[in-house]
RNA sequence: GUGGCUGUAGCUCAGUCGGUAGAGCCCUGGAUUGUGAUUCCAGUGGUCGCGGGUUCGAUCCCCGUCAGCCACCCCA
């Protein structure tokens, strides 16, 4: 018989690394809650056209990369590879936009189908931030801000740079385009075989090639910057004034371009050396049109996505995951003989004195040994001896794990006195 | 979709020039009738990823396939 197992790309979380992901989430979220971010869900699964008018339909995500599939009435439904158009949808659909401005988070996974490699997998996991309804170089500079202070936040801020770009608007990126072919075109014998194929779908993303040859051809070519509308160029400009007066270190990089269709004027990443071929960990920018291209009025917007896998394995690379995150337990109640009853209703009662205890009570058969060994393992710093004497006399064994003193007997209502010491406010 | 490397115990790995396997860790029990971490002893645990081929015989050689890792493409 064949094993069961996961689908190709998609992870199992392992309580081991549950503790990485924990402070990951609780960091972030409690960043954007003092910027004044709310949260917002809507479903994994959208319409399949509302990804395809978003994203691109020539783009590879739409092409193949996406989990469609038909549903049992025959509509055509797709597993979100990202989260900014049912964002979209979801504010547009509740009027979330109308007259209004909106800052807004979410989290959850996002499916891509693609070959999974270091940092990247077909189920992964986003954060997501999106603000609407502002169109100055201000809120930008707030999300970059913002995007610093939860890299400072997760002390990741020695690791990563950020890389900024204006990509103008959308009659100067044309222009742009036609001048990168017109160059790229004549120079067609120097260019690899993967540029040689965008030149005719995307060119613009030939500007990030990672082939040497094919990035000391665009030195002699045209620069993004030089094609830039005035209000754009002066909107760039703006921000890395305020960028610069927040102390928020950045570098331009005119060849940093968006792979999705809907971006355009300000966009950034911040990227690391410390992920292998993976280098983003942060990546977005403005996209005023999309709104107006789903339906609705037309609505300034700026936002960005964080991937999550990528975040925790440079927490764990960094090692900067605290200790308290795993969580450990306080007190493990060794029940030895039958006293069921007796032990559980201890338990009970002491979580219900010390609402900040972690207590865990052994279940199940087990020597004494074997019960003292379990609760060394489970990291406990105090072990509760209950056994059949005790529960006759009414106390317990109070046995410290972690420091040398001696155990010591105590009525049940002297114990959750001396417990209140194990159990530190969380 | 393309390429490279790798699949042996729950985990990390060794091994067999082709004669159906071993270590460490983990787990369980004991040395110590109710006292953990260090010791010492013993034990549980494997259809050697799966399928086919060659062979008297395959975990080992060959082919295919699936999976993992890494890279390309693409992207967070």
């Amino acid at each position: 018989m064949k094993k069961i197992q996961a689908i190709r790309g998609m992870n199992d979380l392992l309580p081991d690394n549950i503790a990485a992901w924990q402070y990951l989430e609780k960091t972030v979220t409690e960043t954007l809650a003092r910027f004044g971010y709310r949260e917002i869900r809507f479903p994994i699964m959208e319409q399949t056209h509302l990804f395809k008018r978003s994203i691109g339909e020539v783009t590879d995500i739409v092409e193949k990369e996406m989990y469609t599939f038909d549903d049992r009435s025959g509509e055509s439904v797709t597993l979100r590879p990202e989260g900014t158009a049912s964002c979209v949808r979801a504010c547009e659909q509740h009027g979330l936009l109308y007259n209004q401005t909106q800052r807004l988070w979410y989290m959850g996974p996002m499916f891509r189908y693609e070959r999974p490699q270091k940092g990247r997998y077909r189920q992964f996991h986003q954060i997501g931030i999106e603000t609407y309804g502002l169109d100055g170089p201000d809120i930008d500079a707030e999300l970059l801000l913002l995007s610093h202070s939860l890299f400072k936040a997760l002390k990741l801020d020695d690791c990563v740079t950020l890389e900024i770009n204006s990509l103008g608007s959308d009659v100067a990126r044309a222009s742009f385009r036609e001048a990168l072919v017109s160059y790229l075109s004549e120079h067609q014998e120097a260019l690899d075989e993967d540029s040689l194929r965008r030149l005719g779908s995307n060119p613009l993303r030939i500007l990030d090639s990672k082939v040497a040859a094919t990035q000391a051809l665009l030195d002699g070519g045209p620069s993004l910057l030089d094609f830039l509308d005035d209000e754009s160029k002066t909107h760039f400009d703006t921000l890395k004034q305020l960028l610069d007066a927040v102390g928020v270190p950045y570098r331009v990089n005119p060849r940093l371009v968006r792979g999705l269709d809907y971006y355009g004027r300000t966009a950034f990443e911040w990227v690391t050396d410390k992920l292998g071929a993976q280098s983003a960990v942060c990546a977005g920018g403005r996209y005023d049109n999309l709104v107006e291209q789903l339906g609705g009025k037309p609505t300034p917007a700026v936002g960005f996505a964080m991937g999550l896998e990528r975040l925790v394995l440079l927490l764990q690379a960094q090692e900067v995951v605290p200790a308290e995150a795993e969580k450990p337990l306080d007190v493990y109640l060794a029940a030895v003989g039958e006293v069921q009853v007796s032990a559980l209703t201890l338990a009970q009662f002491l979580r219900e004195a010390l609402p900040n205890l972690r207590l865990m009570m052994h279940c199940g058969a087990g020597s004494f040994k074997s019960q003292l060994k379990k609760a060394d393992k489970s990291g406990a710093a105090v072990a509760l001896i209950l056994g059949e004497n005790e529960a006759a006399n009414d106390c317990v064994v109070v046995k410290y794990l972690r420091e040398d003193k001696p155990q010591q007997s105590l009525a049940r209502t002297e114990l959750a006195a001396v417990l209140a010491d194990y159990c530190p406010p969380r």
